[in-house]
DNA sequence: TACCAAATGTGACTATTGTCACACGCACGC
DNA sequence: GCGTGCGTGTGACAATAGTCACATTTGGTA
């Protein structure tokens, strides 16, 4: 792939937008091009987390198994989104993994070009910043979120996160299966069937072929902060 | 207070340690000095976040309240951790507030102070980067506890959290009263009454007036891994 | 010391959610 | 067309943890 493709790529997404040409061109220059199919791992939980992603196309599933083996979905990844630097700058390992989706491809980037780079060019340093912050508060949220409400509202919110924000329909980013939107609002499958089947009810959601659509964006905003 | 004597604060704790001398008269010099007495709020959850706080001594606890009332305690800060950076990287608002448990005393430091601090000093932004990134490792950590584990294994974690590493007698870092253990560990001050006496019962913690401490640390980190 | 407020201990009951079991339907390949 | 498998729908039941109510203890302080 050539580099000006590979430039359009980052610059058409979120964190890499404001780069410079320089910035753009250093990436590439030391970074180096992966692809996935569907199911493969980028990042591996247990490894020692050498490198960073940046995500150029595709989808990807961040994951954790516990001890006890009960899989845990912390995040999904659109392109644009870097994955791995905490294991990269703590030095630590990998503590989830990210699988593919669907067939993906992304920038990889090892610890010394990576040092590289942040010394080169000050400013990614504090677009590293501004990233990381966003996600302690999004993983914020998410911890008082499954803390403070019971089932209804927590899948409310997943499922408004994954909601559009242009909303063609009410259509999701993703279309999960009913196991995996369980693993990611941390309920079982059947009470996600049996919430999805209520809400569908009161026409807040569709449910078609296996697809949930969001009917009534303000009702499950409204749900999503109720008492209980 | 005299600089030297924040220096020595400062540098007497984790992050600071091995900042040079220029860094840490800069940050004295640009930063100032407050105190707070047992019960301020250092942080105020839905302001808008201008400025960023080093913890010099004493304690605070991060804490949200969801908007149905409940308390949720993210975490427990000591002398020497950063607070408030995520608001004011994000320019959002601040989604905790900070409460002093303790006479409490910080370096607050203005977003100007701050920019001007991050760009004069080019390690200091690869210094924070990896703070955040173990705040990310923890709060991913917190979520897959919550979630994967019951009861017993989650207070046990929380538990572990708190004692200190060199234990002496397995004191905790902070004796906190069993309402309080309830809002960190996420369950109800019944739940963990009863559970810190069963556990009492089989000689793995003690509790003495009202204070926690740990008998058996490899009992309760199995128990921490455990199956359910 | 004696009082008060706050923290703790404990029983009985309830609510929420998970688990198990099994039926159904739909898509895909032989 | 017909299995085979995966995702889905749903009932019955079990388990975990919360709630409520109240007794008891403790610690601080007038």
């Amino acid at each position: 792939m050539k580099a000006e493709e590979l430039a359009n790529l980052l610059a058409e997404h979120s964190l890499f937008a404001d780069c410079d040409e320089a910035e753009l061109s250093d990436l590439i220059l030391r970074g180096h091009f992966v692809q996935y199919k569907k199911g493969d791992e980028l990042i591996m939980q247990g490894d020692p987390g050498n490198s960073l992603l940046i995500l150029l196309s595709g989808n990807a599933r961040t994951s954790m198994i516990a001890s006890n083996g009960h899989e845990v979905v912390l995040d999904y990844a659109e392109p644009g989104q870097v994955l791995g630097e905490i294991a990269l700058l703590d030095g630590g390992d990998r503590t989830a993994s990210v699988t593919a989706i669907e067939p993906t491809s992304a920038l990889s980037i090892t610890r010394a070009a990576f040092e590289e780079i942040l010394s080169t060019h000050k400013n990614m340093a504090l677009r590293l910043l501004k990233v990381m912050a966003s996600r302690i508060r999004m993983a914020n949220n998410m911890i008082e979120g499954d803390r403070a409400y019971t089932s209804g509202p927590r899948l409310a919110r997943y499922l408004l996160r994954l909601s559009v924000v242009g909303a063609e329909e009410g259509r999701l980013k993703l279309d999960l299966s009913q196991s995996e939107l369980g693993n990611f609002a941390g309920m079982s499958r059947e009470h996600i069937n049996r919430q999805l089947s209520s809400w569908s009810e009161s026409q807040i959601v569709a449910v078609e072929s296996g697809k949930v659509r969001i009917l009534d964006h303000a009702m499950l905003s409204h749900i999503a902060e109720a008492d209980s």
